[in-house]
DNA sequence: GAGTGGTCTAGACCACACG
DNA sequence: GTGTGGTCTAGACCACTCT
């Protein structure tokens, strides 16, 4: 079991990994709250609170009275219900994921994202655009606005693990919070088609994303086209 | 107070009532959990639950060590919290919809279908097909199957207010609770691009959903094929 | 240091599903 | 009836923020 951070989050961890080796196959059904609570050595309210979290990752589904079951998992997909990362996500599926930063620059933003990020006329960004790779084939680009008043460093210091946001936790103490989201469908220009190996106007998942720290302040702007075999995937639960 | 289920949505539906009315207005500090246990006469695990609710729907955000604090109400995006109809979403917006029945078949469903609505090879489906129109421009096309054992009259009655999830509700006391929605980009086939009045291969927003009743018991798998020009909006809160 | 939210315990009773 | 998840109590200690 993982060492760190609360339990809950430790044994939640600790499912999710003998899922993913499939301990518990799809359809079958986990111990229940009482037999796990034993087997951790804490109370059931505790092993409630991990199990939650995988009910709302989508990995299992509660049913009262009868127990709790394991969901078969779409291939390749993100979840959308949590600000995630890119490379978090690929990574927990087990996928090997690769960034080619594709160009890095200061400058002025458009119009546009000048106003999500709240930034007056002079204000520079980090434009930072890179292609994402999984098991070695392009499947998404990604164009990100960061103000360069939060993140000097950013315009020449390598990402923290090929990840911005780990690289906004990391180095410059910025907790990711909220975002708001706009999805969208779009055909591929001639530079995308190039970057992700595609015939022109193949279709693209377009989300733009706008992201704000625990302030509720804007943080970055990000555009992403995913190639149609990632969908986003999203669980609600009234 | 609500006079009805568990305590802690008695008391998140209470605190929701009192932040619409202003009475704690945004920004500011909401008591503590300590102070609205006392007030509610239950322990502070229980107004944890209901406070955290609220979390969720993005009415307030709690700060460790300083406070739950209210916070302003975005104009125009609805969060995607809970399971609506497309109906329901264009009308809040103010657009006028049309819908228009495509056609309606007692159908064996496909392999994917019948396995996501977790039936055996014989069981039959109503199929729906539908065009939505926005201000008399058709906008989206929605196919739904719905199990034939659970609504028998589906296939020959009409939809109660144009609305499939009104006609669950109404007509077979069905309470739509879960969903799981998959998002994908895909280009316009013949069939597709004739009903939206679209170039061939045109961009499309698909939304394909599996619709869970309060058992976790599938009652619907439905796609979507939406215009690039109505974004999905999401909005996150962590 | 005082006050707040974050986690956790060790019980209890209830509502529901299933054989 | 038995076992399961759903709710709730009455405490406790910790981590964090603010002053």
């Amino acid at each position: 079991m993982a060492a760190s951070g609360p339990k809950y989050v430790q044994i939640k961890d600790d499912l999710a990994a003998a899922l993913a080796t499939g301990t518990y196959p799809p359809d079958s059904k986990l111990p229940s709250e009482t037999e796990l609570a034993g087997r951790y050595g804490v109370t059931r309210m505790t092993v409630r609170r991990a199990v939650e979290g995988l009910v709302v990752d989508g990995l299992v589904s509660r049913r009262h009275g009868a127990g709790t079951f394991v969901l078969a998992q779409a291939e390749m997909s993100r979840p959308l219900n949590r600000v995630t990362s890119f490379t978090e996500d690929m990574r927990a599926q087990g996928y090997e994921v690769e960034t080619r930063i594709v160009s890095r620059e200061e400058v002025t933003p458009p119009g546009d994202v000048r106003s999500a990020l709240r930034l007056d006329e002079s204000a520079l960004t980090v434009r930072l655009e890179r292609v994402r790779l999984v098991n070695g084939e392009p499947v998404a680009i990604q164009r990100s606005w960061v103000p360069l008043g939060r993140c000097p460093g950013l315009a020449r210091d390598d990402l923290v693990d090929g990840s911005l946001y780990v690289t906004f936790k990391s180095v410059y103490g910025i907790q990711i919070k909220n975002a708001r989201q706009q999805i969208t469908a779009t055909a591929a220009d001639q530079q995308q088609a190039n970057l992700l190996r595609l015939p022109l106007r193949s279709p693209l998942l377009e989300v733009r994303r706008t992201t704000l720290d625990h302030n509720n302040s804007p943080i970055e702007v990000a555009e992403t086209w995913t190639l149609p075999d990632i969908p986003l995937t999203i669980e609600l639960n009234n």
